[in-house]
DNA sequence: CTGAAAGCGCTAACAA
DNA sequence: TTGTTAGCGCTTTCAG
């Protein structure tokens, strides 16, 4: 059609308005500079009078960006919707984009079909990079982004190798500082609730785990391992199966600090005392676990540089439209919190 | 610049490679009837081997949709992300619009800057239409949105008089009827947890909860009333309080099951037996309260009619370009779940 | 410092 | 049924 919605004035009528040439017009709307100050003010006037709004179409067309960048949920994530971590890693995203000037856009990608949509959308040049959360070890849609050659950050991820630029926060360290610590305070029987196996994150903090039972010459038993999914109810029956196991557990690293709530539940009815007989460590994915338990050591992962860093690997691709793969693995945090 | 992202073909490209003009690929990548079966298969076969995607920045220029839509959540919605009702709305829009071909956006506006930002975005076109979320009666956004001839659809009203189109439950019906019940089963102190009173929908449920009283002779004392926010923590400190006040209380209507959640871990704090001494009825968001609350009564809110008819009257008023506000209430329904 | 002009890739009206 | 053409509104050289 090329019916413009009414009252919409574009750049040309305001050249005309302002009785200056277009290139002009553009050029204040974007602030360049290289405008006399007196002929940016009569523009100014003129875009203000007209209620001038750019055409971003217009303006991605002609070959600048989208100004906008996805974060894609896919179906797993969107179990995940509800739990703060979530939340909190969107707002951090949010916060690091603010002064970008560029737009976030969540999108859902639940089912095939969504995939498809959502592909055309971003290969269709309406975003300029594109964020994933937790990445499962199938999820075809990193390749697929990077076969268009859409700039693309992983949250976490998919293996060892990974091919696809990614923020990470340092598992392996992180499981091996809280280890030792329990070691520290002289618990030996230390065992530890992992989270799906499948998942590269999984692993890597059991192997933390391990590293740290071993440099302490100890040998992690194969029954000290429970493995769980990250939710509350399988650390609770996690925890049960590692009592029945080994009724003497004085210590135990939990995958996330749902899955440590799980277990704290699961301790205190079998009538142990936290953290007096039984230390619990959990990997504390939200600044919110201070106050849910407050008596909890955590191993706490940088949010907000999570966020803050991917979105400077993304804005690096944009902005190079690099081929080069980068990424980040942010330290980890022990916050002491209990004194047993 | 103009800088094609190489390998990106153009409909020039394709219609050479298939040796067609550039609309006859046009109607083929937009299933357009009027093209010989033999030519469209040529086309797309084109399509196929040069990995064609469409510019979606030139097909919206050139006058076409933006082909998506935004939910938007303000600051306050933000803080209820991790509240159910909100992936159930979110996920209830998703299914409406999934065979509409459109995308869906969500964002965030949570200051100023990004209320620009926003309103940029989609004044600039890149949206066909905009949802919004539980809005509060001080937002400006609608009538900007509204102002800017955007069409917009409000899941909830902001006051009696919304002069934007919305979809809203019958929250007072709701109410009422839930207080009935209570009367119906014998209790005579019922107090009710409000939502936000800056919010029409807690007024309509604190107005549905006063007639009802009113209706069975019975006055409503402020006391009985406690103002929360929806969220557990609100809940439960409103309920603490309502206890202190009015020890005798055996009933509780809640502005939501969250709320009600939060409410009955107090009452059991308290050492009263729900629902045996005090029943408590929350506004039922989303189907799982069935399974966390199994023997919570509730006013069942038809979620997926929400998001299918908020999506309706959106493609409707996108349609039309029409100027005329339109409204759907849906009923809702009290679910009894306990017997006492 | 500013104006004019050439596209960006697509849709839609109009011819053929 | 198909090809051709004229924009959509903006950015960006390139002259002036």
């Amino acid at each position: 059609m090329g019916k413009r919605r009414p009252g919409t004035p574009t750049l040309e009528e305001v050249a005309a308005h302002a009785g200056v040439g277009r290139g002009t017009v553009s050029r204040v709307v974007n602030n360049e500079a290289g405008v006399k100050e007196s002929t940016r003010r009569v523009v100014q006037q003129a875009i203000a009078e007209l209620g001038y709004v750019p055409n971003l179409a217009a303006r991605s067309l002609a070959g600048r960006r989208a100004d906008a960048v996805a974060l894609v949920m896919t179906e797993p994530d969107w179990r995940m919707f509800a739990e703060p971590f979530f939340s909190e890693i969107v707002t951090s995203l949010g916060d690091a984009l603010t002064d970008t000037g560029m737009q976030l856009l969540l999108t859902l990608v639940r089912s095939d079909p969504e995939r498809r949509r959502f592909l055309e959308y971003a290969r269709g040049g309406r975003v300029d990079g594109v964020l994933l959360m937790s990445v499962h070890a199938d999820d075809p849609l990193p390749d697929m982004l990077a076969e268009a050659r859409l700039p693309t950050v992983l949250l976490g991820r998919r293996s060892a190798d990974e091919h696809v630029s990614y923020v990470d926060a340092d598992n392996v360290g992180g499981a091996r500082s809280a280890v030792a610590h329990l070691l520290e305070s002289g618990r030996r029987t230390i065992a530890t609730i992992t989270g799906p196996l499948d998942m590269y994150v999984a692993q890597c903090r059991l192997r933390g785990y391990r590293e740290a039972l071993a440099q302490a010459g100890l040998e992690a038993l194969p029954s000290w391992v429970a493995e769980g999914d990250f939710t509350e109810e399988s650390g609770r029956r996690a925890m049960e199966r590692l009592i029945e196991r080994h009724p003497e557990i004085d210590g135990v690293l939990a995958a996330s600090d749902t899955t440590a709530a799980g277990a704290l539940q699961a301790l205190r009815a079998a009538g142990r005392r936290v953290p007096e007989d039984v230390a619990v460590i959990g990997f504390d994915d939200f600044p919110l676990a201070e106050r849910t338990q407050p008596r909890l050591t955590t191993v706490r992962q940088p949010l907000e540089e999570i966020g803050r860093a991917m979105v400077r690997l993304l804005l690096e691709e944009v902005e190079e439209s690099s081929v080069a793969w980068r990424h980040v693995i942010l330290r980890t945090e022990l916050v002491v919190r209990d004194s047993a």
